[in-house]
DNA sequence: CAAATATCGTACTGATCGGTAGATAGCCGA
DNA sequence: TCGGCTATCTACCGATCAGTACGATATTTG
């Protein structure tokens, strides 16, 4: 393999080519378009149709480069959630202020659950955990995942703020069962006024 | 039966008798039996033979007892619709001890969403307003009064506890987002236990 | 008993579902 | 320019979906 090396390096290290004809359409931006549909019409719901419609791509070009539906809902879900972390560890990376940051982290939750106005989605993985009697299990196990890093996110926080062990444990908690409430009404098309207030009232309670 | 038989209106007004076979199945246990299905499986993933399964009727039986698969949902949305105001409201009844009535309403509320804990199904209406897409406008309108009705149950509550109108209102709103929470967590399977304490804190701090 | 009426059970319909076979097109190294 | 490789396209597959036609059955009325 000592030669082979050599010349591998540029040949599979480097992404620059791939033998045989290239992808003719961007990967990730079909991710989102197909995150964007599951996270409107749901997991049953969302037909290939919809799907590659939304993707801009054929069915085979689908099933190529995401496999089933099963596995391309599982690569939206845990992009999804990726994005929701970043979110949510940025809004709260300052816990000398406990109030802001909660009230940042609240704002930034309902902008993304209500934009656009003309369809606001919610959150996709309190959604998704609906849709569990058509799931399959790894896909239960990454939606419950990443709803327990989001309680982890807020428990460091609390913790972080100055809060006991046990103090922050039930403070995570109940911020994340607030948001999941945000989330639901979200969905159900309260607007993003109405939410925001009802968060700071919250907040206010909570510091 | 004689002295009904006696006044011939009884043929009209009295559901006594009808024409033709009798129907061979209760229609108030098959209903709830769809219920059961609807709210275990959410909309479109309820399928006619989980339905009828359930129900222990044929599929032309439902068809002619209850309409259409969009009309059996709504029949179960406003029988669930009727069980929940009747509870919120019983547990509601003694605005003079609020902390005391709030926390029967979230333990009750806890108990529905999370038995059989083998198969926690959360709150029905919640989860239906979810699948939002799959459904006709008179579900989704259905779905959404029912949910109004519940928050104003709460702010007549808080309103008889002594708060002003436009607090009474926050706190029912409050209250309201929180319980939507519990429900999505009850339904990803966390402890009625749990449910229960972070329902005792939630009081807490709001009275 | 027979006519009228409504339900029930079997078996079907067309539509749509997720998924794929097979041929074609585009890019590589040689 | 050619063989190897992979993506793409059209057209299709069996399965399942919601909904129904139709004959058999059960009950009331006359």
């Amino acid at each position: 393999m000592g030669v082979k090396d050599f010349v591998s390096i540029s040949m599979e290290t480097n992404p620059a080519r791939a033998p045989g004809r290239p992808r003719s359409f961007d990967v990730d931006s079909a991710l989102d378009a197909a995150t964007r549909v599951f996270w409107s019409r749901g997991y049953s719901d969302a037909s290939l149709d919809d799907l590659t419609g939304a993707m801009g791509i054929s069915r085979p070009s689908l099933y190529g480069a995401f496999g089933d539906k099963q596995a391309l809902y599982l690569k939206c879900i845990e992009r999804y959630r990726g994005w929701v972390e970043a979110a949510i560890g940025a809004a709260l990376l300052d816990s000398a202020h406990p109030h802001a940051s909660l009230l940042r982290m609240f704002s930034d939750a309902i902008a993304l659950y209500t934009t656009p106005a003309s369809e606001p989605r919610g959150c996709l993985l309190a959604s998704a955990s609906l849709s569990e009697a058509a799931l399959s299990q790894v896909s239960r196990d990454s939606i419950a995942q990443a709803l327990a890093t989001v309680e982890a996110v807020l428990a460091d926080f609390f913790r972080r703020s100055g809060l006991a062990d046990k103090l922050a444990g039930e403070r995570a908690r109940l911020t994340a069962t607030f948001l999941y409430g945000i989330s639901s009404r979200a969905r159900l098309g309260v607007a993003a006024q109405t939410l925001l207030e009802d968060a700071e009232r919250f907040v206010d309670l909570l510091a």
